[in-house]
DNA sequence: CAAAAAATGGACCCGCAAGTCCAGAATCCC
DNA sequence: GGGATTCTGGACTTGCGGGTCCATTTTTTG
């Protein structure tokens, strides 16, 4: 594990990369580490000799690299959610990247494939997360800031939802192939953070609360 | 497959049953025939002579099975969205669903398991979302005729984005654990249907619009 | 009740893919 | 240059799990 020369982290790299394209056509769940190593050019003992712990090991690498992926492929537009256009741009750019990928979500397949026998899977997915979610957040209260955004609005919560309706709608187009879904959750999600502002401008509403209603009530022994 | 005598449908449905909550024990991934075997106490046989096709059949069967159940366990609300107060029923119900369920969902894993190999799971899941979205929408087209929700409002659109935001919500709390997300994605979903009557009656603008500019433009040469 | 059909039990086969091993080649370090 | 270390090749083992087969029992049907 330490200690790499470097002819051999790059053919650690080499490894990572192409089980990622493999999985990528073929899904987590078929790709055996003979089909890596028929792809890379590599031999048994190098698989091992790189990730000791086998599969495992080498599917959580994967994981890991695509999931620095889905972040820098929104770049730079994620960190620089302060204006408007800018907005739009980041989301023709998730629109884009996701439908460019087609029908496969390597993460998906790569984290159910792990799934509970790994915490270090879902580590990596609760970081990206995490990581996304602060992005639209530190966005979200830029547009309060300038007053674009209603400053009464939650961020983390309008972040949160809006984070939910990417996967979901990702989610749906692998099921459906159809990218609708979301695309009606990011043009939604963003049309509300908009108009959350332009309610106040004409109605001067300055106490308007989202979720007055919904939040603190259990009532669900109606069957 | 045709000509079963009640024993043996009984029989079958013992399999499906308990393929099922292997299932959501140790994941689709998982599961192997002797499991199931094991804990419906059938034997080798009888799984071939129900499910001629294997495990691909059996596990489409129980993807059928839960597909099921996602809708009739949000029952009696779904098909009942008439009134605000049905509406965060429903919301509550959705979310005591999906806490009980745990860290994991059957479907996900059953798909992503069938994948790509299987024209039918994407069938059921397809199915699914459909019958699903289309309860939503009639929901919100009665709420608008009742005019509770902003009649212009494109209620497919918000359908969609609906769904995509609970999907979404599931899949990061199978990810994190955390319920927040789905809490947030139906929250914001509903709050924002009724905004939007809010913000008619107090600003009388009959031609707001959701979604005026984010549509049809492509910008994402920035990188 | 008897023949046919369906249901059941369980031993067996077989291929695949993960993981092991060791010998040899390339590289590093002094 | 030479000893140590890392890298590479590929044959081999092994276990698991899906799928097959047939004999036996139970149920249906006429």
């Amino acid at each position: 594990m330490k200690a790499l020369t470097p002819k051999g982290a790059a053919t650690r790299q080499r490894i990572i990369e192409g089980a990622a394209a493999e999985i990528r056509e073929r899904g987590a769940a078929a790709t055996t580490l003979d089909d890596v190593r028929a792809r890379t050019g590599t031999s048994k003992s190098q698989l091992f000799h790189y990730f000791p712990d086998g599969k495992e090991e080498l599917l959580l690498a994967v994981a890991r690299y695509e999931a620095d992926r889905v972040l820098t492929d929104q770049q730079p537009q994620l960190s620089d959610l302060t204006s408007w256009p800018t907005w739009s741009a980041w989301r023709d750019r998730v629109v884009a990247r996701y439908l460019g990928q087609g029908r496969s979500c390597p993460l998906n397949g790569l984290v159910s494939q792990l799934g509970r026998t790994t915490p270090g899977a879902q580590a990596v997915l609760t970081e990206l997360l995490h990581a996304w979610q602060a992005e639209i957040t530190a966005g979200i209260r830029h547009m309060q800031r300038i007053g674009e955004v209603d400053p009464g609005l939650d961020a983390e919560r309008a972040s949160a939802a809006l984070i939910a309706g990417i996967q979901g709608g990702v989610m749906v187009m692998l099921a459906t192939g159809r990218i609708g879904h979301l695309e009606a959750a990011l043009d939604v999600g963003i049309d509300n953070l908009r108009a959350s502002r332009r309610d106040n401008v004409v109605s001067g509403l300055p106490d308007r609360r989202l979720n007055p209603a919904s939040a603190r009530h259990d009532r669900q022994e109606t069957a």
